[in-house]
DNA sequence: TAGATTGTTAATCGATTAACAATC
DNA sequence: TAGATTGTTAATCGATTAACAATC
């Protein structure tokens, strides 16, 4: 199977091909591909490879073949229904974010525990209190959920999620959610990468 | 020196022995913090070791003892002067988290394109036209800068950040920004982890 | 003491990179 | 053809894990 990095890698690779595809580019070289994501051309070629993108060495590869066989194998066409759970600022910026990108990924119902947050339409997408989330998703496919509560609450809501029957988490509160082996679960953790360039930027001005 | 990785894993380390701290642990087995991050036992030790922390084979290891060596390995005594770029959804709930790690995380100044969002204070934070930001910043030191702007502006903003003379950034954007090797970039992109998320939980979806 | 955990090295694993014949 | 790029394998690199004597 692909790993997770080149899964991460293709994306971007699709990503940045659409936007050439909307210049009007045909084709891609390994080593364009491989500056932008910042790393070798052969890593591409092996992605490449892995999912069966062919290339030609005249042209090196097909735009609009590759954002094809990209989306295949991510399996886009399909659709993801997500949810989100705590609406603060983080939770409004990423509902803002998904608005405009329904059909395709869709936040339909958001969740929280306090008073003033809920029943209203955050950018188009509904608040119910978060009592309400297993009667509001029942018999509802729901694929993803978002989390952006504070770090306390994070995981009663994850496995508030799972017993929705999630298959995947996104958590962007500071402490880490365990789930089961049914459910992929990401961990994004801002607080670490800021002080994560912090401590690189430091470094930096310390003079390596 | 030690690796980009190894920071990661001891910056969440920290966190999680600030949790048992507070709660009044006074000692944690390399197992809990193996189990915390979803890591191996040796892997814990191999990263202490790195920075010469060392426990007991009775007790583990002392919870106040390596948070103070973890922040004296990330220089935390030293602050970090941030700016932002971009005060949209986003960028709000970012200056809104900062606001309350102040003094150690600070951003301390916003800039937008937008007529209607500079010259306010935003989350404690006065923001400014970016035409304003090469001016703004002189003499002043910031360490690091944070993107939150559309994909298609983020490499000019990069680039103004780096004129002003930050060693770090990180950029929200879905476009990754390059810079030189005298800056730390973090590029984080928000779209690639849901795409992400979304593909691996189809693939559990449909029976691994 | 007996049992569990640490510190550390060796072994393993997986991911990246280099190399090069084949191709356009 | 000559030159650059691809597809693919072998070599390298780095990170993770297992193992175990030393320790508490």
């Amino acid at each position: 199977m692909v790993s997770k990095k080149t899964i991460e890698r293709l994306i971007i690779y699709k990503m940045f091909c659409e936007q050439l595809d909307s210049q009007g580019r045909e084709h891609v070289y390994s080593t364009d591909l491989a500056n932008y994501t910042d790393n070798k051309p052969s890593q591409v070629r092996r992605d490449l490879m892995a999912i069966g993108c062919l290339g030609n060495s005249k042209r090196g590869y097909n735009v609009v073949a590759l954002i094809r066989q990209i989306n295949d194998l991510l399996k886009s066409h399909e659709g993801i229904h997500m949810t989100l759970v705590g609406v603060g600022n983080l939770g409004k910026a990423i509902l803002g974010y998904f608005r405009l990108m329904k059909p395709k990924f869709s936040i339909e119902s958001a969740f929280d525990i306090e008073e003033s947050k809920v029943n209203r339409v955050v950018a188009g997408c509904r608040s119910y209190p978060l009592s309400d989330l297993r009667a509001t998703l029942k018999g509802k496919q729901v694929d993803v959920g978002i989390i952006t509560v504070p770090g306390a609450a994070a995981q009663k809501v994850a496995d508030l999620l799972i017993e929705a029957g999630v298959s995947g988490i996104v958590n962007f509160s500071p402490i880490p959610v365990k789930g089961t082996p049914k459910v992929f679960i990401e961990n994004i953790h801002m607080a670490m990468t800021f002080e994560k360039v912090a401590f690189f930027s430091k470094l930096i001005e310390q003079g390596k």
